[in-house]
DNA sequence: TGACACCAATCTGTGCAGGCATAAAAATAA
DNA sequence: TTATTTTTATGCCTGCACAGATTGGTGTCA
């Protein structure tokens, strides 16, 4: 993936400060990473401006390049939640996402009975249609690519860009949901009735019912996988006291 | 703000591709940027990183810096909601912030019953009974930043770093309402006392009331200012088609 | 003696200038 | 059409000067 050495630093020193594994508070010297990488000064500046937009470090002269705590990190940022997810924090990150989903997923399917363009509303129909046939042969890893698309596309058709813009940690959720074993042999008869249902609506434009079966399909996921964040500690962001 | 020149050209050249000066698609050279903006490369390698990183550009070799589309742009970055919002995208901004609003903010009123810590409790209160003084005197500045916090706090309450991370937006949107003139002479009595009953709520661990008392709030606040982007055009992001 | 303000040394990121290597588009040849 | 060469802009490297923040020392005054 990371093809330049600019992004091979940047993926680094990223995982590194994610996992813990450089400790918050600590502090680095471009010089140093010269040296230890073995690449040069352009590259190091270039990966912390990224790593900077990331909150992850804070660069000031005479000091250093200083590590932030986790409640600095920007918890949209691909980079972040991709490590996030590879670290100790996978729960608390599934956890995040999976609460927003929720919240947003719902509205969004309304928003799309509303303003879905026509060729949206029909691939939507077509994809229901071949949930329903996968999902009843047991077809789990069709069924998985299925679902994403699914989504995706019912993000995309509220024609809020904020929101399509969450189908890939999406999808990276519903991925590992999958790989953790915490889906069924096949999948509930209810839920893709539901799927349908957000499809139908949507394709007749109404707004309530797409919104109702939305929330009937969160409703499940929440209660299927909450468990696995039931442990995690939660991280309390005060804005006005991180500045 | 920008202090060092390389926020500077970040600041120069993001706000002209948002605001559209720099058309989309558009070719850039580095070698131009440098006599253009009279700066180094290093200064401009660093910029465009993390103008790539905002999915504003594109830099490849041979080809040089290409100007992507809006929906490359990462719509969760705070340069790029600051730059639409001070462009004619500003309707569409607004519109895409309350509608994610207005999804997150009754699920963080849920988690915040259940999980806030007390201090944070606690001020909840202590804003709310400052909102209704404030607020029945008329006082529009005060209740303003008191608005603001309250809203802050609910989503830093909810221990999801992603619902905190809204705050600023957030606020953003609430002083464009006042400035807008959007606000009424005085708030409601209604508000005043759904406010009330959420930081009653969320400090007595009832996240069902929490719940419904923002719900409350939210579709108000929809109804009040969702007039401001009746005719905005909407963005159909496919996330397939975007790769 | 001790507290405090001021100044100089020092350290590290920031910015500048120029060089070579390389990949990908474009032009040319087969 | 396909293969090959040429072109050209970014990727990457290095040496140098500057700016700003920390540190420690110096001197003054109580």
């Amino acid at each position: 993936m990371a093809t330049s050495l600019h992004a091979h630093v940047v993926e680094h020193l990223g995982s590194r400060i994610v996992s813990g594994q450089i400790p918050r508070g600590s502090i680095i010297l471009a010089a140093d990473l010269e040296q230890k990488l073995q690449v040069s000064r352009s590259v190091i500046r270039e990966a912390v401006r990224v790593l900077a937009q990331c909150g992850l470090v804070n660069s000031t002269k005479r000091v250093g390049i200083r590590v932030l705590s986790a409640e600095h990190w920007n918890p949209y940022d691909d980079h972040v939640i991709r490590w996030r997810l590879a670290s100790d924090q996978k729960g608390a990150q599934l956890r995040s996402l999976t609460e927003l989903r929720i919240s947003v997923e719902p509205m969004a399917a309304e928003l799309a009975a509303e303003v879905a363009p026509e060729d949206m509303r029909k691939e939507l129909m077509l994809i229901s249609a071949q949930m329903n046939h996968y999902g009843r042969q047991g077809d789990l890893r069709r069924f998985l690519e299925l679902d994403i698309r699914f989504h995706a596309l019912v993000l995309a058709a509220s024609g809020n860009e904020m929101f399509a813009n969450l189908s890939t940690p999406i999808g990276a959720i519903l991925r590992g949901r999958t790989e953790l074993g915490l889906m069924p042999e096949r999948p509930h008869e209810e839920a893709l009735l539901w799927h349908q249902s957000v499809a139908d609506a949507i394709s007749n434009s109404d707004p309530a019912a797409a919104r109702r079966n939305m929330e009937s399909i969160m409703r499940r996921t929440h209660n299927e996988i909450s468990s696995l964040w039931e442990n995690e500690p939660r991280l309390f962001v005060d804005p006005a006291k991180t500045s």
